[in-house]
RNA sequence: GCGCCCGUGGCUCAAUGGAUAGAGCAUCGGACUUCUAAUCCGACGGUUGUGGGUUCGAGUCCCGCCGGGCGCACCA
């Protein structure tokens, strides 16, 4: 059980003792009411519930604090609570609580602090989602980043998470991406042609050309013009989404599914397409209805500013309607709740979405995370295009520059909702100015110090990387630690710290808010130093050697799984 | 005009409605013959854009202003 329920165990207990022996006159039992103070000297949990029971209980706070604390039961947990402030119930845990702690970290290792959700918790969360007609800019590096790690908290915190991508091969910026590889095709081989209209001006268009050129030479100037278009379209397809799959691998990031759009548009044996399906379950519900020789869909009815066109009056399908059946295909599949991450300037696209799930009668399943975008800087300058190529700055070239690390860092190091100002040489610097170093160096200083405390033949092989810090710490420590040693204020706060893992995560994952990790980290690191600075590991007295060793380890673990969480590694030497 | 997001020390950001608003950077001053100084300790720095409201309590919630960003297609 987490330390919290077990608070709340108790405080519970004292709460119906004092009701029961009529010191409290309250028709219900109220919740414990904890949270962690945010300063220390306060305590390491505090119940504000005195507080909220002034009114029904008719009584000072501070009066009905001492009373709840007078009914509290034995109990080895708290070593001391003292009611302070308006009525705020203080308590101190004792040593062996946070003892445990790194017992337990060290017991369950990646797996510590994961939590359990009750209830439909099979999430389908939908991310990045470009265009196979290019190469990622910048802010789909923010989704990529954002999405991963928001997965990955939700995972670790007991949610069934499903990662998706889907993939706009549908629409007609695929025949413009088609036409624009054409025209490249024809001008490299000396035919003065004009780009055609909406055409993708980027030189990378250029590369798909001679590299079509390469292999075919000049079989398709005369060819037939559907079938080259057809032909071209196809393989600067193939090309960019191959693209998008080395990039997503370099970042870190996986998906469980490409969802491709155009097999939203497939029939199936029935003669029906998943469009088909999709429409017709609105139909059915009366959502549906002709104008001006247009299928609309009725979604002011859910709220939408206005009704939304899903079938033009050409026979041609919106773009919308690929979302419409997407969405519906998703709640096909069996999920509970779907999140959708889209940049801030796709939020008007909202309300008709969330309209359209209220339609099939889900109202509420869909959740749109909005993500701000990503201004770059050098040097505080606004960067806009690249010098390599004179155009926008792709993805791959701040990766490749930055390096993913840091770029994660700095994409998840605050909430979706803020606006980033990306500067690439503060991103590049390997100093205290960029955090990441901070805390991978402490990760790296705990690897050191573990080696250290190892046989010489043995720290040599992990150096090398032919053992893992796992296996090198089942040789150098017991089984069995006695950890009561561990009583210097920077050992506490630092074993205190990797207690609170599980809330961070119970709380990111609830807000989706996966930034805090990057908080956590940073605060574990400070922890660490300062511990590192106040005690020498590696001293004669074995026990007290063991126990600090083990704290190490703890914190090793714990770092490495926040970091994690991040998509960020955890480097073993610096 | 309507809608969404954001205004917190010089800078970048925190703060599930809780206590004296916290970190980091920058600036200044200290600490290495000892397990990684990519570190640590200290100092300086604030009327949380603004005016009301809600309540035991508001940076946080509600309303109005001011300032900045983004969006308002039978485009994708």
């Amino acid at each position: 059980m987490q330390i919290r329920e077990q608070l709340e165990q108790l405080v519970g207990q004292g709460l119906s003792a004092a009701v029961a022996d009529g010191s409290l006159a309250l028709d219900e039992i109220p919740e414990a009411a904890l949270e962690r103070p945010r300063d220390t000297n306060n305590g390491d949990w505090a119940s504000t519930v005195a507080l909220r029971l002034a009114k029904a209980a008719k009584k000072n706070p501070r009066e009905i604090a001492q009373i709840i604390v007078d009914h509290l039961p034995e109990n080895g947990m708290i070593a001391s609570c003292e009611i302070a402030g308006p009525g705020f119930i203080n308590f101190t845990l004792a040593p062996e609580v946070f003892q445990g702690v790194i017992a337990q970290v060290r017991q369950e290792g990646a797996d510590y602090a994961k939590g359990t959700i009750e209830g439909p918790n099979y999430i389908n969360i939908e991310y990045v989602s470009a265009n196979p007609t290019g190469p990622f800019h910048v802010g789909h590096g923010r989704w990529a980043a954002l999405g991963d790690a928001t997965a990955r908290v939700m995972r670790h915190a007991g949610y069934k998470v499903y990662e998706e991508n889907y993939i706009n091969d549908h629409g007609s910026q695929m025949d413009n991406f088609g036409r624009s590889v054409v025209a490249r095709y024809l001008q490299e081989l000396g035919h003065d042609v004009p780009l055609p209209e909406n055409c993708y001006a980027g030189a990378y268009v250029i590369d798909i050309a001679k590299s079509i050129i390469e292999k075919d030479g000049e079989k398709w100037v005369d060819a037939d013009e559907e079938e080259r278009l057809l032909n071209f379209r196809e393989r600067a397809y193939a090309y960019e989404l191959a693209e998008q799959h080395r990039i997503c691998d370099t970042f870190g990031t996986t998906f469980d599914k490409w969802f491709s759009e155009r097999t939203l548009y497939v029939k199936d044996e029935e003669g029906k397409s998943q469009v088909d399906r999709a429409l017709a379950a609105m139909d059915e519900r009366g959502y549906l209805y002709e104008k001006d020789g247009a299928t609309w869909f009725k979604s002011t009815a859910f709220g939408d500013d206005k009704d939304r066109v899903l079938q033009k009056s050409n026979g041609e399908y919106t773009y919308f309607t690929s979302d419409v059946a997407y969405h519906y295909n998703k709640m096909q599949r069996g999920f509970d709740h779907l999140i959708d991450l889209w940049g801030a300037d796709h939020h008007g696209y909202i309300a008709r979405c969330e309209a359209m799930l209220a339609a099939w009668g889900y109202p509420g399943a869909l959740e749109v995370m909005l993500g701000q975008l990503v201004n770059l800087f050098r040097n505080g300058e606004p960067v806009r295009m690249s010098k390599r190529t004179g155009e926008m700055v792709t993805f791959e070239e701040l990766i490749e520059e930055v390096g993913v690390d840091s770029t994660r860092w700095l994409m998840l190091s605050r909430g979706a909702d803020q606006t980033i100002d990306f500067d690439i040489e503060v991103a590049k610097k390997k100093d205290a100015s960029n955090p990441v170093y901070y805390v991978q160096y402490a990760h790296a200083r705990i690897c050191s110090i573990l080696r250290k405390a190892a046989p010489a033949e043995l720290a040599a092989k992990a150096e090398a990387g032919e053992i893992s810090m796992e296996e090198l710490v089942a040789q150098v420590l017991p089984a069995e630690i006695d950890l009561s040693v561990l009583i210097d204020p920077s050992e506490i706060a630092l074993a205190r710290k990797i207690e609170t893992l599980h809330d961070f995560v119970q709380l990111a994952a609830r807000d989706r808010a996966a930034f805090r990790m990057t908080h956590f980290c940073q605060d574990l690191a400070g922890l660490f130093h300062g511990f590192y600075t106040n005690c020498h590991v590696n001293v004669e007295d074995e026990k007290l050697r063991n126990a600090r060793l083990a704290l190490c380890d703890a914190t090793r673990i714990v770092l490495s799984l926040g970091l994690g969480l991040l998509g960020i590694s955890a480097p073993e030497k610096m």
